[in-house]
RNA sequence: CGGGGCGUAGUAUACCGGUAGUACAUCUGCUUUGGGAGCAGACAGACCGAGUUCGAUUCUCGGCGCCCCGACCA
């Protein structure tokens, strides 16, 4: 992409009413705009994040056996009047709205409901079970305060995905294996070493569920934290029980704050139950389906991802997750051998199929470096006077500031490497 | 939902009971070109409504919007 002809635009300063972090760089360098309190539109560079995101965890869930699908986002009340969800005091964030001709409609804040309905139609024998199906849909949620950026919005697209399980022990086998995918996401995206497995309340499902807490100052949540044992207890839950359970002693922990990118949790039979998810077993006998569910919000994780690995120069992205595989920094002077040299680099590396922004416009060398650090693409790729005549291309990581000499075919290789 | 704060140009801000100034951005011209350049010029602004007043962007009330602390967060 030609940055000249990208819409968007960077800005020096962070608009006034945005106070997290992730926001203000976010909206500083042109990946997201704030539509209102607590919703937020994903421009170009912020979509091709967000879908890296979407893609490694999509990845990842596939691999578990994941069946993915797109559930509608309009709901209708008679799924959740037969579980006692669709009261406001069963779940205080509704949105609900109304049809022109008369009923009302809700917009999903999850969709445990729909899912384990439509179910109804498909699963009636053991030999149908297990199942594990996702989709990366948007949520609605009526939050009386919106903060922290992305990381608490009206309006995001969740992965979840709910595990449909003959028995208990089934169930178990898939949660643990569940848990297992999500270390694997949050350390590709570049999460791993501060995103712990975090003992948290059940809610109104279960005693326990599992969150995966990333420790990070502008958290919402507690927790209590071993790092030797690299486990991690929610302050909601923490008592001395849970702590005699779990075999932790008190002076093993410090206290956290940190925020939580995902969770997993048993559903048991509440919702199989309610809507009549049942199958015959192999002796003819109903039994109901035994469920979990499980959820990353991969706007939360980009939210977070900034929050923890930004640096006073902008956003330094993972590679993983980053928009663009390297960015091309032409410093021409008004030089055209310059300017001919970095659109052949740009040319070539997309001939290898590597995607690279492209800083092409006529500003100077100043304005495109901070630009560039603002942006946070791993790998810059400057081409001026200079590294012309010194027959290479200066590469520059943006993590470590590190810059080197190297030649054309070694950056294509070593980009290609890293894909 | 309780408490507090704020709405001035695209962005960030200043002053003022007598219709608003600056910086950045944008546009034009010249100069400049390895860390957000310089000079000259141009465009562009008081959230909405009511009240007080000769006169309101300024004061008062209401609405709407935004932010912060707390509560809440299946």
């Amino acid at each position: 992409m030609r940055q000249s002809e990208l819409f968007t635009k960077t800005r020096k300063s962070a608009p006034k009413d945005e106070v997290a972090k992730n926001a203000q760089l976010l909206i500083r360098a042109g990946y997201i705009h704030k539509e209102m309190s607590g919703v937020y539109s994903y421009l170009p560079l912020g979509l091709r994040v967000f879908n890296n995101i979407a893609r490694v965890i999509r990845e990842e869930i596939n691999a578990i056996g994941g069946q993915e699908i797109i559930l509608s986002a309009l709901q209708n009340p008679a799924a959740w009047k037969a579980t006692d969800r669709w009261r406001d005091d069963a779940i205080d964030v509704w949105f609900k709205t109304e049809l022109k001709g008369g009923g009302e409609l809700g917009l999903a804040t999850t969709h445990e409901e729909p899912l384990t309905a439509l179910l109804t139609q498909y699963i009636h024998s053991y030999k149908d079970l297990p199942r594990y199906i996702y989709q990366f849909q948007t949520k609605f949620r009526n939050e009386l305060r919106a903060k922290s950026g992305i990381i608490r919005s009206r309006e995001f697209v969740m992965k979840d995905l709910y595990s449909f399980s003959r028995s208990e022990e089934e169930f178990r086998e898939f949660y643990e294996k569940c848990a297992g995918a999500y270390k694997r996401i949050f350390e590709r995206v570049g999460l791993g070493e501060k995103t712990y497995r975090t003992f948290a309340s059940g809610g109104t499902f279960s005693k326990f569920s599992d969150e995966f807490q990333t420790i990070c100052e502008a958290g919402e949540d507690t927790v209590y934290l071993s790092k030797e044992k690299g486990i991690a207890i929610n302050k909601e839950v923490y008592s001395d029980g849970v702590l005699a359970e779990l075999g932790i002693k008190k002076e093993e922990l410090t206290e956290e704050k940190a925020i939580e990118v995902g969770n997993i949790f048993p559903l048991g039979t509440r919702f199989s139950d309610a809507l009549g998810l049942t199958f015959k077993d192999d002796k003819g006998i109903s039994q109901p389906v035994v469920m979990g569910s499980y959820g990353i919000g991969p706007g939360r994780v980009m939210g977070t991802i900034v929050e923890i690995l930004s640096d006073v120069k902008g956003i330094v992205w993972p590679k993983e997750v980053a928009p663009y595989k390297a960015h091309i920094v032409s410093i021409s002077g008004g030089n055209n051998d310059v300017v001919a040299e970095a659109n052949r680099l740009y040319d070539s590396l997309a001939e290898h199929g590597i995607e690279a922004l492209y800083d092409d416009r006529d500003v100077r060398a100043g304005e495109k470096f901070a630009d560039s650090d603002l942006i946070g693409i791993p790998t810059r790729l400057v081409v001026s006077e200079k590294t012309l005549a010194e027959g290479g291309v200066e590469v520059v990581s943006r993590k470590t500031g590190g810059t080197t000499l190297v030649s054309e075919s070694a950056i294509i290789e070593t980009l290609m490497g890293k894909q």
